[in-house]
RNA sequence: GGCGAGGUAGCUCAGCUGGUUAGAGCGCACGACUCAUAAUCGUGAGGUCGAGAGUUCAAGUCUCUCCCUCGCCA
């Protein structure tokens, strides 16, 4: 039994994530965790909030909270909106958690150990009525270039030239507006990357199992060469800088900036698991106590792929600590908006949460994950929504559950016939099986969710095409033994079906599992090479229920209504 | 401005290291069937693979130039 460590890119604090948010990281990273509890593999699946930073404190003093009430009410709300989509985390954590914290202060201090964080004094902004210093997209001014006067301190968005915070005339704080402000000379540490630009290269190099769109990034960084970064920020929200465990002489009004600590969070996180599940994290993380054999799939969006394979390498290998480090590596591109970027302030795009007052979770997956962003951005629309759910979830496999289940309730009692000879139609359909299984686990293995999607509408495709072949309903007029074999077959094709789209629609799967009578146990994707086995699986005589109509067609009006409420096709 | 990704049927997308008549789903047309959520099954129409030039026996697939889209960065 494989151990596979599964972590999705952490999901920031402050609101709800957009649906791109969810079909870039979190979704595949899930689908891909229940595949691989399907083949029987021992999985840990975890995900976080990302709660540090300006952002956070900024959101939180808008919505007139303290900032650490904020985050636990915001990240209850990404939690219930993950439950909604049915993401099967083993343990959604915080960064702002004990573990996460204790942890980041520990790679710190082993950094500092190893000779690569030292001390250096900056040059900042200071608001003297906002008692802060403000990072360099907070203080607005004049451009002294072209004369724009809403210029952020780190470019001119009318000019694009670049700018230092002190270049602005008139500069004023972002934040309160304040023009009260001052240049004060600031202590922070710095990690020097420049010093592991080799070891992270070797690494790099001995990475396999990363898409040539993670390489090319991480090459690229290599090749314009590291930089050495400020890992500490004044601010009050974040990890306390320590030394020796103690509070850091000189550091006492500073944190850890967001980046140093947020990926730091996955370990923290598979800690907080393990506390709350009595499990052995250790035994994920740490090559020198069991994690050897561990295999570590990492899912993120492109914008996330230089952290990963850079930045957060550098951290965990400068720690010289036998630390797992990622093995595999997918990075999805964008799921835009009617070709265009989902935006809040535009009205355009739907959230999580708003998506879940729509239509359940199972009609997103199935969209997200068919249409995934894995080759290239690809585009939400609402016509396209509407014709994959229809088509694909209503038509091809809810219809098929419906057509049969309610057929041998008419015809055969509720029950799965006992009787008929294998025959042409049984022969066409287990070829079909026995080639297309193996495709579907080969996408999935290889995490090309769009193809495994595919592959598996293309199975249940096949059952609508066997049942016409089969035609059990003109053969039951003259012969029922004959009609029988269509319905058993029929019958135990409904199963897999079900058992095959667990990864994708979960909550849909189990309630045709739950109708027909299937035991947990029997839901693995452990298929066997005999067909004829898999497709007479159901206990002859067995009761089975026809379930609910599974999926509700998605109808004009609402399309128009959604249209309207959330930006689309007007546009 | 630099960098990256991309421009393939009406729409959304596959097409690996170049090689038989360029594929899928949806949509459309016609036909079949009637067990089923007017669902399903079959057949068909539809593309000078962004433009131009080049390499090659052979290019959607390699090289160069140009046009357009999207994103990132400084």
């Amino acid at each position: 039994m494989a151990r596979i460590l599964i972590t999705s890119a952490l999901p920031y604090i402050n609101g709800v994530k957009h649906l791109g948010n969810l079909a870039g990281s979190m979704l595949p990273a899930d689908v891909y965790a229940r595949f691989q509890r399907l083949m029987g593999n021992d999985v840990l699946f975890i995900c976080a909030t990302d709660e540090h930073g300006t952002p956070a404190e900024l959101a939180a003093a808008d919505a007139g909270m303290d900032v650490r009430a904020y985050c636990d009410e915001q990240h209850d709300i990404q939690k219930r909106a993950g439950d909604g989509f049915s993401l099967s985390y083993d343990y959604f954590g915080r960064t702002s958690n004990e573990p996460n914290i204790r942890l980041t202060q520990h790679f710190a201090e082993v950094l500092e150990e190893k000779g690569l964080i030292e001390e250096r004094v900056e040059h900042q902004v200071f608001s003297i009525d906002d008692g802060r210093f403000l990072p360099d997209r907070y203080v607005e001014g004049t451009c002294p270039h072209c004369g724009f006067e809403r210029a952020r301190g780190d470019q001119c968005d009318s000019c694009g030239r670049l700018l230092e915070p002190t270049d602005l005339k008139e500069p004023y704080s972002k934040i309160s507006g304040s023009k009260n402000l001052e240049v004060r000379e600031t202590k922070h540490l710095h990690l020097l990357q420049t010093k592991m630009e080799g070891q992270i290269r070797d690494w790099v190099d001995a990475s396999d199992g990363w898409p040539s769109l993670a390489k090319s990034i991480a090459y690229k960084w290599l090749d314009e060469g590291l930089r050495d970064r400020s890992i500490t920020r004044d601010l009050k929200w974040g990890v306390p800088v320590t030394k020796d465990g103690a509070p850091r002489p000189g550091f006492e009004t500073k944190v850890f900036y967001v980046w140093f600590d947020a990926p730091i969070g996955y370990i923290g996180a598979s800690e907080e698991w393990a506390q709350a599940n009595g499990g052995d994290w250790e035994s994920w993380w740490r090559t020198d106590k069991g994690a050897d054999d561990v295999t570590y799939v990492q899912f993120m969006g492109k914008d996330n792929v230089a952290f990963h394979t850079v930045s957060f390498p550098a951290t965990i290998l400068g720690s010289q600590e036998p630390w797992k480090t990622v093995d595999k590596l997918k990075a999805f591109n964008w799921l835009t908006w009617y070709g265009g970027k989902f935006s809040t302030s535009e009205k355009r795009g739907v959230f999580m949460d708003q998506a879940l007052d729509l239509l359940p979770g199972d009609y997103w997956r199935w969209y997200l994950t068919a249409n995934a962003p894995e080759g290239s951005d690809s585009a939400f629309t609402w016509e396209h929504f509407q014709s994959l759910i229809n088509s694909d979830l209503a038509n091809v496999l809810g219809n098929f559950v419906n057509r049969i289940t309610k057929y041998t309730a008419s015809k055969f009692d509720g029950q799965v016939p006992a009787t008929g000879e294998w025959g042409e139609a049984e022969d066409w359909i287990a070829a079909e099986l026995e080639q297309r299984l193996p495709a579907i686990i080969a996408n999935m293995e290889a995490m090309e969710f769009r193809k495994a999607a595919s592959e598996v509408r293309a199975v249940w495709a096949a059952g609508n095409e066997y049942l016409t072949k089969a035609e059990p309903w003109v053969k039951y007029k003259s012969d029922v033994d004959a009609a029988a074999i269509g319905v058993r077959t029929g019958l135990n094709l409904v199963v897999l079906f079900a058992i095959l789209a667990q990864p994708f629609i979960p909550n849909a799967a189990a309630t045709v599992l739950d109708a027909l009578g299937v035991s947990e146990d029997k839901r693995s994707w452990q298929f066997g090479d005999d067909m004829k086995t898999l497709l007479d699986a159901l206990p002859h005589g067995h009761a089975i229920e026809p379930p609910a109509v599974l999926f509700a067609k998605i109808e004009d009006a609402q399309l128009a209504e959604w249209s309207e409420r959330f930006g689309g096709s007007q546009d």
